[in-house]
DNA sequence: ATATTTGTAGACTGATTAGTCAATCACTGT
DNA sequence: ACAGTGATTGACTAATCAGTCTACAAATAT
């Protein structure tokens, strides 16, 4: 595998584990199978790496969110597609969804550019800002909004992590959450 | 004022400013107006200090929830009592309530033993318990509720921080989106 | 008054860490 | 073949850090 790619592997699973600082970067090297020069030498900082693991991980979420959902669709199915896609996602990759909370929570989080951060929300934003003008969704601030709906979909997967339901169970707990946050947004 | 909670104050500006491997105990101490080895007195070690820290700030908190709710209300009014009270207090003591956040999405937060985590929560479980039975809030897991309803404070004060309002906007927006909640839930 | 504990100080240490560097290695185009 | 370019290595360093240790001061008990 290509070696970039290993030292980030290893490096969100030690993130994860151990948090930023308490994992050296001659660890991360030696778990990913290369020299301490070679981690230098693609990352020149160890703050690189971690921003740049941020940004890795967080257009893999943002990928997988909007994965099949056609514009086609009725605005809530579209709504309750991304809403389902998130947090599959998130069950489905533990530690990246983990670590872009515990990046989210750091000072690290400052280093990005206020630019940066409405870019990334920005299609959100619009898609909200739609449901409200087709008057789906209640007229209140998208920002805050979005901020509702982010951290709804965090408290859904922290409760889905706290215990082991069945594939079925889960499903129905997503579902029923979803119809809940649905019915407060509209 | 005391060195020790000196220590502890200090401490939580640095850690909430720079993370908590990245600020030096001898920083903290610097800070503090103490010598390296009264830090040391105190907590043996750094891990006993952040943990201290965690449960001094929690403790702190969940004080201040509870405060002038008075068992005769209506269920109603004691939770929307507790819902502004936290936010107010997220809101007075931003660093503190960033600091808890960023702790409980860090590996520290592994530290604590499941008999604390389950302690510090019983009562709030219990008060959503009292609430199903009396039929005024929706049957359904008491943990699924508390977590939802920790998310949902989480994204209303964040979203109170991304920007400046006046204090009588503020109101008005912890009011309806504790509506918002209350709707959810009931 | 004296003994004992507790608080405070700050120099010191052994271990650890981010990042450097000079040297090879593997591959490309000519 | 060969020159050039980027990938890779791992020993090395300067700095930093958590925690220790010894000494002294202040308070408290006897």
């Amino acid at each position: 595998m290509d070696k970039k790619e290993e030292i980030l592997k290893t490096a969100l699973k030690l993130f994860v584990e151990f948090g930023f600082h308490a994992t050296p970067t001659s660890k991360i090297a030696k778990e990913a199978g290369v020299a301490n020069g070679t981690l230098f030498h693609y990352y020149k900082t160890k703050d690189e790496l971690i921003l740049a693991l941020y940004a890795h991980t967080k257009s893999h979420l943002t990928e997988y969110m909007y994965a099949n959902a056609s514009k086609d669709e009725s605005l809530e199915l579209v709504f309750k597609s991304i809403y389902t896609n998130t947090i599959e996602w998130a069950q489905e990759n533990k530690p990246k969804f983990y670590f872009i909370q515990q990046f989210s929570t750091s000072p690290f989080y400052g280093l990005i550019s206020h630019e940066e951060i409405t870019k990334q929300a920005k299609p959100h934003l619009d898609f909200l800002q739609d449901g409200i003008k087709a008057a789906v969704i209640k007229p209140m601030p998208v920002d805050l909004l979005y901020t509702l709906i982010n951290s709804h979909i965090a408290g859904i997967n922290q409760y889905l992590s706290s215990q082991e339901f069945s594939t079925a169970k889960q499903k129905k707990i997503i579902n029923e959450s979803c119809q809940l946050l649905w019915d407060m947004i509209t």
